[in-house]
DNA sequence: CGCACGCTTCGGCCGCCACCGAACCGTGCG
DNA sequence: CGCACGGTTCGGTGGCGGCCGAAGCGTGCG
């Protein structure tokens, strides 16, 4: 099995529109079930449960079964590097001549489920540990008295629920970890508010502002 | 038409085993003629055809006529950069864990037909230009007087024959000129005569020995 | 000029694979 | 329990695309 033959059979799993599809849909780092890919995909369960199966058993993807769902996540930060290196040569056609950006723009910010990743998420969770406003492990994370305060005096007030109040989040393009549950919820929510972040049309990644430049900086010493 | 289904159709093109064939022939930069890729496709010219013009079609490759040859060369650093990306998924199943190096060990140095190209080839020619020991530009090279005479004290004949003394050759990873022709070739040889290079057994990419590094620190300043 | 050669086009064959309907497990929930 | 639901397996079907033989076009060389 030579390295061409290797790299036809890896380029023919991207090669097919509904595995195009999933991969594109994993690319922001999410995990996603079975069903939520079928519906990315367009095309029936069945049809996507064979391709998922073909992808997980290729290594390009992790499966991770949780009471009756399973889990479907990009294995390693080198797939999600081999998706852009693709996009970036099948891009170019469309706009005019430039590159395709979008994969450095969702590498500096991004929504993840109802909170930010990226550079920016990273960077966010970094000062919040580093200030011991928030103490974070892989298995678990608390809100510190002092972060409770800093956090009321920002504004950023945790929706009411059953959810999680603080919980980490692995970071697919940097990864460490980034700050999920309410109260990551609540932070996004409030950079939106106070409109340093901008949603992106139709894509996860987020633009930040002017006045988001300097507040980041200002509020939490993070400049990207 | 889709982000995804952009990345689906470019893919597809790398997915058929005859056309991995193809592109990873021409990975070290050559340009080939349709009927060496035939070869190395390991399929019928007639079929060969047809993938080259969906490869060209599709902006992966450039197409030059010669006579009646066509040679065919990888569009853009952009097409190399996406197939090591590729194999570098691919690969690291083959051995142990270890990553795909084939594409930096290509990118520093290797062989271009009988001359050296990489970061090696482009800075021996630029030693060679800036201290005037050859003149050279896209459409022709020539070597003064004192580059005849270091080159002779260095060891290098260019060998007899009616070919092209001195002549440019695009870099396709470096995208700048390094030296072919007869002082080109002169120059790889002694090279490896002199210990400083060994060929790599099934690759293009070429090691540089512990003598290689000193010897080429001392006599052309280069160092990688 | 004529043959050889490189390359391309056309036509028809064949195999592979994506796709879905139907039926089958297992989990969760009322 | 029994139903609902997520996910998978199986079988059959259809279509796309790779493949080569044959024939056509242009270039180069004796």
């Amino acid at each position: 099995m030579s390295d061409a033959s290797r790299m036809a059979s890896i380029a023919a799993l991207l090669g097919d529109p509904a595995r195009a599809n999933i991969l594109s849909a994993l690319m922001d780092g999410r995990a996603l079930t079975a069903k939520e890919l079928a519906f990315a995909a367009r095309v029936s369960p069945q049809t996507t449960s064979g391709h998922l199966a073909k992808l997980t058993e290729a290594g390009l993807l992790d499966a991770a079964r949780q009471g009756r769902h399973r889990y479907f996540r990009l294995a390693s930060p080198l797939v999600g590097q081999m998706l852009e290196a693709v996009m970036a040569v099948a891009g170019p056609d469309e706009r005019h001549g430039a590159p395709w950006r979008g994969g450095e723009a969702l590498r500096t910010a991004r929504t993840c489920y109802d909170h930010l990743a990226g550079r920016l998420g990273v960077g966010l969770a970094d000062t919040l540990v580093a200030r011991g406003h928030v103490v974070l492990g892989t298995d678990g994370g608390e809100v510190t008295a002092d972060g409770q305060a800093f956090l009321r005096d920002f504004g950023a007030d945790p929706p009411a629920g059953r959810r999680v109040f603080c919980r980490p989040c692995l970071d697919w393009s940097e990864r460490r970890l980034h700050l999920a549950g309410r109260i990551g919820a609540a932070l996004a929510n409030r950079c939106f508010a106070l409109g340093w972040l901008e949603r992106h049309r139709d894509s996860r990644a987020v633009r930040i502002t002017a006045e988001g430049q300097a507040g980041l900086v200002e509020v939490f010493g993070v400049r990207l």
